[in-house]
DNA sequence: CGCATCTAGTTGCTTAGTCAACTACCTGGT
DNA sequence: ACCAGGTAGTTGACTAAGCAACTAGATGCG
């Protein structure tokens, strides 16, 4: 027996679009981004993130969490933006084995050459086309999303 | 001057939650797919291209294209596939330098594996927590999207 | 207190995927 | 018919990122 619920046309169609729109999109944003600024869309993620957090700093952990990769991914990320000098290490006090990646000066200059062209890359390839009922619903939606993953994710 | 236009909180919202969610849901597709079925997300989409082309085999340029990949990728997804039994490649006649990537019977097997715990957790992280009406808005959204920057693809 | 267990960060190893360059082939204009 | 320029596929060199294993430091429980 197949106890299978696959997926309706609707739903089929929804599945196609999302993907490859956001694959897309996502090639775009980092080839403009590489092209315009010299900075990958991940790396550019990441001091956004960074300029964001509180003293312009995050524990290396909490980094992989929110930019949704791994504590490695983030050891190596770091690394090589650490050489760029974009971001620089600081141990932590309270958490010996702890280290802060901080934004540095050259990381904040990069964000502000970046920010505009890729802003305008995001507005061009998506909010120009969507209206405010959709970036009501598609809010939500992913919001749900989200939430319901975050339940239960395990450590990587 | 400062003529970007930034985007305002409801945008800022929606683009957190969109990258957020996406990048979570496809890691989780990504490891579902490992774990049970021992094929890629990546693999296993070319899989299914193939499996509803006509004939089940498309020219490698084209499945590039689909999958939202480079031709090289191509290359390397179908040798390695290829290795595994899924698919196979066969020349073409009507132009010698071409060449299609067909699905083999293992690949077949594989799909049919694979399929249902896919599609139940595409269903538990996204369609679960849709309406009807976040599927029409969201639908309506990606595809304009998707007509917007295939506009301006250029090749790779 | 002392030990078992957990966590933060890093690193070795491996894999997937990109770009650029190259070969082989196709196509259109003259 | 020929050749200039384009296209299909592959490959070499490189980069990014993941897992598993490891070290050092934290934490909690008896």
């Amino acid at each position: 027996m197949d106890n299978t619920k696959w997926l309706d046309d609707d739903e089929q169609h929804l599945w196609r679009s999302y993907l490859d729109a956001t694959r897309l999109l996502f090639q775009q944003l980092d080839k403009q981004l590489v092209r315009d600024a010299g900075i990958s869309f991940a790396d550019y993620e990441i001091l956004v993130l960074l300029s964001e957090a509180p003293e312009q700093r995050m524990r290396m952990r909490d980094l992989a969490d929110a930019s949704t990769t791994t504590r490695s991914g983030i050891t190596r990320a770091v690394t090589r933006m650490e050489k760029a000098g974009w971001v620089r290490r600081a141990g932590c006090e309270t958490d010996k084995r702890g280290a802060w990646a901080e934004l540095g000066d050259g990381g904040a200059a990069k964000l502000a050459e970046a920010g505009p062209g890729h802003v305008d890359a995001v507005r061009k390839n998506m909010f120009d086309v969507l209206t405010p009922h959709d970036i009501t619903a598609m809010t939500r939606a992913f919001e749900a999303m989200r939430e319901r993953m975050h339940e239960d994710r395990r450590d990587r």
